[in-house]
DNA sequence: CGGATTTGACCAGCGC
DNA sequence: GCGCTGGTCAAATCCG
């Protein structure tokens, strides 16, 4: 445990288990239908996702039934294929969706689609084209050397019928899929534009961020903060950095205090010292200045738009690390860093590394990496801040994870009449079916939210074998979860704070930092609401989410999830996934 | 040769 | 005021 720096998150916490990833996959109904095959493969999940963007050498599984379909020869795959058709279909058709649209004639995804037996069959015959060909197909299969019954021909018109069907639910689900991707594009698009423009914007109105920023959009103004941060402007407005620190060592409110008090004022407001919103006590937090918290200390307000940089300035001091078993020196989670440090930290033996994203100039977003004094085999990654840029696929996860989570936990805290912070509430939005995967650190100098994805899952909570694929889900789910739960405590706190700051906070939430992420996870999640309701969908709509979260990072790697991340594509460690694997470190990837 | 990493120096906060 | 510690900087070094 080594001492307060923000790293309590080391030993000092408690942590809890996190049950993660199996309830992804389970929820899926039609997993229990057909994805034994899968989950022995370990690989269906991911591998939908990543055949649907990767190229076919990185599929296995799903390769060879390809290959049996390319292989018209060759003798029809296993039955046992035939069980997952239905989640392979949506995968297929990602497949197909990513190889071509020609549905017709090159079929091939539609073949490639079905797996199962059925497909085989079919596509044997498909292989040809339409339904009519597959009819005829059928018939060699039904028929064969029986005379054309009535009853033949029905089953062929059946059949006919179903594979009508089955295009047109693979439209469907096509099209769903394609709607899913416009969004996720023209929501990238829309942040680089707003990435863009919002500098100016203010900068034209000469207001305080603020009101403008406030309407449009938050992740402006936390690029704003950080080219402050970056630029250490923040001196520039008044006090040297120094003078804040002495300031707020007076508990004078201004400068660096004022971002304090400010933030507190967002909740009760006065107690500055004493209270905070991150229910830790005075002492370190105030010093912001040091390491990572130099960000905090950077944005001084003066304006109205106070209490929304305050929030943000809060969410940057939020930390959430998380704990994975790793062989790797750093997981994988998408975003690329810099090392520019490393120390030795006291009462740990191995050293602290410390990173900052280089995706983009003066993003503020830096990460700690250090192993678990207790256990070398967990790597403890604490992140913080918020990325002032646009992430790829393959690093939202990871991001909209963390940035849930530190919403979460400042929202939690802000909702709390002491400041402390309630962890049950937090674990318990996390996942409804876990009750401890994450944690608060309350004596941590930083408001730090401590996911561990290296302790097996509780002993009433699933059991059920975990498989790698599924990591990579929960991140988001997880991520999902916290963002609608910080939302949701956001309205919460509406009775405890004042319009005007609801409302920024509010408006921060979705777009916040982070905030694409945001969006598109909640662009998802309203998707998956609202065709979840469609049984028939789910398994499509699990296959697409993969496919744009998780598989779209394309890293074959990925399996393993940010968190733990997917070692995407540089790193190649994998491990983390295995690591994920909570259930043991068994799996440690090797 | 350029970019990333290493590593010692430096700075600032905190406790005594 | 001093020492300890965390965090960052930046020159030196390494690597592809």
């Amino acid at each position: 445990m080594a001492k307060g720096s923000g790293v309590s998150i080391d030993s000092a916490d408690p942590f809890r288990f996190f049950p993660h990833l199996p309830i992804v996959l389970n929820s899926f109904p039609e997993d229990n239908n057909n994805n034994r095959n899968l989950h022995n493969w370990k690989l269906s999940p991911m591998d939908a996702t990543t055949l649907n963007r990767s190229p076919p050498h990185t599929i296995q599984f799903p390769l060879n039934l390809n290959r049996s379909h390319h292989h018209q020869d060759s003798p029809p795959p296993s039955d046992d294929k035939r069980m997952v058709i239905d989640e392979m279909d949506f995968f297929a058709e990602k497949s197909h969706d990513n190889n071509n649209n020609n549905d017709a004639v090159s079929t091939d995804a539609a073949k490639n689609d079905f797996h199962g037996p059925t497909s085989l069959e079919f596509n044997v015959n498909t292989g040809l084209n339409l339904l009519t060909t597959n009819t005829s197909s059928d018939q060699s299969m039904v028929d064969d050397g029986i005379s054309p019954n009535v009853e033949d021909k029905r089953a062929k018109i059946e059949l006919a019928v179903l594979r009508a069907d089955y295009e047109r639910m693979k439209g469907e689900n096509q099209r769903l899929k394609e709607t899913l991707n416009q969004v996720t594009t023209n929501y990238n698009a829309l942040q680089m534009h707003l990435v863009t423009f919002k500098p100016k914007k203010t900068e034209e109105n000469g207001m305080p961020d603020g009101k403008v920023e406030g309407k449009d959009i938050v992740v402006p103004r936390q690029f704003m903060d950080l080219r402050l941060a970056t630029n250490g402007d923040a001196d520039q407005n008044s006090l040297s950095s120094s003078e804040v620190r002495s300031h707020e060592r007076s508990g004078s409110p201004g400068t660096n205090g004022e971002v304090k008090a400010s933030k507190e004022g967002i909740v009760f407001d006065q107690d500055k010292k004493e209270l905070h919103l991150h229910g830790c006590k005075t002492g370190r937090e105030d010093s912001p200045d040091q390491g990572w918290a130099a960000n905090n200390k950077l944005p001084r307000f003066n304006s109205p738009k106070d209490h929304v940089d305050q929030t943000e300035a809060t969410m940057r001091k939020a930390r959430v690390s998380v704990r994975a078993r790793s062989e790797a020196a750093m997981i994988t989670d998408g975003c690329q860093w810099r090392k520019y440090g490393q120390k030795m930290a006291k009462g740990n033996p191995c050293p602290r590394a410390y990173y900052r994203c280089t995706m983009a100039n003066g993003c503020p977003v830096r990460k700690q990496v250090q192993r678990c004094a207790e256990d070398r085999t967990i790597l403890i990654t604490t992140y913080e801040g918020n990325h002032s840029h646009p992430l790829p696929p393959n690093a939202m996860a990871m991001a909209s994870t963390t940035s849930s989570a530190a919403k979460m936990l400042l929202s939690g805290s802000m909702s709390s009449a002491d400041g402390l912070m309630n962890s049950n509430f937090l674990t318990r939005t996390l996942l409804p079916c876990s009750s401890s995967m994450a944690t608060i650190s309350a004596s941590a100098p930083f408001p730090t939210v401590t996911l561990d994805l290296t302790q097996s899952p509780n002993p009433l909570q699933f059991q059920r074998p975990q498989s790698q694929f599924q990591i990579p889900l929960l991140p988001q789910i997880f991520g999902q979860a916290l963002q609608n739960q910080s939302k949701f405590s956001g309205l919460q706190m509406s009775q405890d704070m004042d319009p005007a700051q609801l409302s920024h906070q509010l408006q921060a939430l979705p777009m916040n930092q982070g905030g694409q992420q945001n969006s598109i996870s909640d662009t998802v999640s309203a998707a998956t609401a609202a065709i979840a309701a469609d049984p028939n969908f789910t398994a499509a709509l699990a296959a697409a989410i993969t496919s744009i979260i998780g598989g779209s990072g394309a890293n074959t790697n990925n399996i393993c999830g940010n968190n733990a991340n997917p070692t995407t594509t540089t790193t190649s460690n994998g491990n983390i996934t295995s690591t994920t694997s909570n259930s043991n470190s068994s799996f440690q990837g090797k």
